[in-house]
DNA sequence: GGCCTGTGCTAAATCGATTTTGTAAAGATT
DNA sequence: AATCTTTACAAAATCGATTTAGCACAGGCC
């Protein structure tokens, strides 16, 4: 009940292994293997089943055919959906994807491309966190085929793929206008995150567009290492505080669930006491009365064209990638709570 | 700039690679090298960072020193848990985990195990979907390491791990029934699950020990190949069809949130109009106002306890594992839908 | 002194592929 | 006819480890 090797094909064949690896490998024109000869060898295999040690090809070919993904949290929808996309195109492709998450630990995250490298995985797609920016820097210098997701650090000449963070504030925005809003208050989180600038940047700047002065006092940025019930209070005390605000935008989809239910405990409903819009979409949003309108993250487009970089540094030495910063734009999703 | 091998180790320590080996895996007793060679190649090996390279060993000793996890769904908040302990119980022990979800595609599971098998995993850990019981026989037959998880096949002899399903519907109805209510509905899916027969059955009997007269028009099972939309229709019809109910247990998380989403679209609130109770918990039975009640699988437990289960098969060849059918208690967690 | 038994290691085989080099036979060239 | 090419494969090296078999030397025993 032993596994069939390359060698017993040969023998059922009667010719030597190196010739069914020519074969099986495309090469038997290269190596100038008759066609009665390969078309046999074929016959061989399919009635077989023989199918090659993937572990020996790896060692010899010094090729995984593995990729490796890192998350923040492997819970979350947006790293659902990433996973399932990056894995059909991978499958696709011929690779496997092993998963990894950093679970917000800053140090695990470096610990893990270590731990990938050793496991000789052929390339890595990376949603960077904070804290990871040295192993990543030491990946692209050592020439690691790399793709960031969704956020990047500006000091790396690394290929990335994100949604248009501004775009995607600025269309929430816009939709707030249009609904009469005027009063729009921002909360973000304390993570220097190239995202999280982006996204505030582009609320102050919205403002700016409409005239409206920007306060200070309506912008709020939670603190990243406080718990869970620290954070809910911290909300709290600011909605508290700003009565006068008519709509609030959350940074990200986190933040966005700590409003609904700091808004909950106020007894304030969306949107007749508050308006409600929060930046990347979240199961819960569809389904929690009366439905969160969101700007939609393009994420099937982002793992796509993240696979796409990645094989384009996998498949040659071709030079320095062009093109590589990528920015896709997000989709609004209007529900009622604006 | 290349790899550190054994040989270079070997080299620089001035002894032969296999003496390097040998001490490397605790076998220098047993070879009878002396303290001072080991000593010296231990020296060698830590200040030079050489790591053994692993597709080499796996290919050497066909241990790949990886596990398989099959799942339904890699997003789900039961995956979630799931994978996250079991990771971390793999690593202490020295494996890896790969992750692969059927989503619900009854071929796809047995396509999955084939090619796993062909990484060559050491042992797989499966929560079983309909479908692949022959697969997973397969798996048995050829005496490969399996565990499954949440549900098993009654004619297949391998170890699994599961909540008490029975005691667990049990908890939920007494709970109910302390509450108040009599008239309780019930809400499944045809799938033929071993879980989803054993919550009913004890549905039933919970009924039967407070000589409640069971209706079967009080029971309604969805279609499990329908689409979303065509089973929350379905699931309206139940409800408006049994305006005297005054509870709904549901079987599932899935079918739960299904619930939430009916329950409002008939503008019924919880618990006033309808109490609501769910097998199994999610993030979103947390917020949605106002908390459902739910029976809290014991995640950890299952996954920590599959493990254990499955390092014993992989360990030795111990004969049959015997208490290898294992049912965890779950628990009740009560919120203010009922 | 010859034979046997431990020591303490080294040499070589092995895992299952890929890839480079080698080689016999047929055909082309001078 | 002798030499060179080309054809069509086979043989052997290689990837980086583990593991089995082997081997030199020392000491003990008859």
């Amino acid at each position: 009940m032993k596994r069939l090797t390359l060698k017993d094909v040969a023998r059922m064949a009667g010719v030597a292994p190196s010739t069914v690896s020519f074969v099986l490998n495309g090469k038997a024109k290269q190596m100038r293997i008759r066609d009665e000869v390969a078309q046999k060898i074929m016959g061989v295999v399919n009635q077989s089943g023989y199918e090659p040690h993937r572990v020996a090809v790896n060692l010899r070919t010094g090729q995984s055919k593995t990729l490796g993904l890192i998350v923040e949290s492997i819970s979350g929808s947006f790293f659902a959906s990433l996973a399932r996309t990056i894995e059909i195109e991978a499958e696709r492709l011929g690779y496997n994807v092993v998963y990894c998450s950093t679970e917000n630990n800053a140090e695990k995250g470096g610990e893990l491309i270590r731990m990938l490298g050793r496991q000789m995985v052929d390339g890595y797609l990376i949603t960077p966190a904070p804290g990871m920016e040295n192993d990543i820097r030491r990946l692209v210098q050592m020439h690691k085929p790399v793709v960031l997701m969704d956020s990047y650090f500006p000091g790396i000449k690394a290929p990335y793929v994100l949604i248009d963070n501004f775009h995607g504030v600025q269309l929430g925005m816009d939709h707030l206008f249009e609904k009469g809003y005027r009063k729009i208050g921002y909360v973000s989180v304390d993570i220097s995150l190239i995202q999280l600038s982006e996204r505030q940047r582009s609320y102050v700047q919205a403002l700016r567009k409409m005239e409206i002065p920007f306060r200070k006092k309506r912008m709020v940025e939670l603190n990243y290492h406080d718990s869970r019930e620290q954070n809910l209070a911290h909300l709290e005390a600011f909605i508290r505080e700003n009565r006068d605000l008519d709509a609030i935008f959350f940074a990200t989809n986190y933040l966005g669930i700590l409003g609904l239910e700091a808004l909950g405990r106020l007894k304030l409903s969306m949107p007749k006491h508050m308006a409600v819009i929060c930046f990347d979409d979240h199961d819960i949003f569809r389904l929690y009365p009366p439905g969160i309108t969101c700007i939609e993250q393009p994420i099937e487009g982002i793992a796509s064209k993240a696979i796409t970089l990645l094989m384009k540094q996998l498949d040659k030495q071709q030079g320095p990638l062009k093109e590589s910063q990528v920015t896709l734009p997000g989709k609004l999703i209007v529900r009622s709570s604006t």
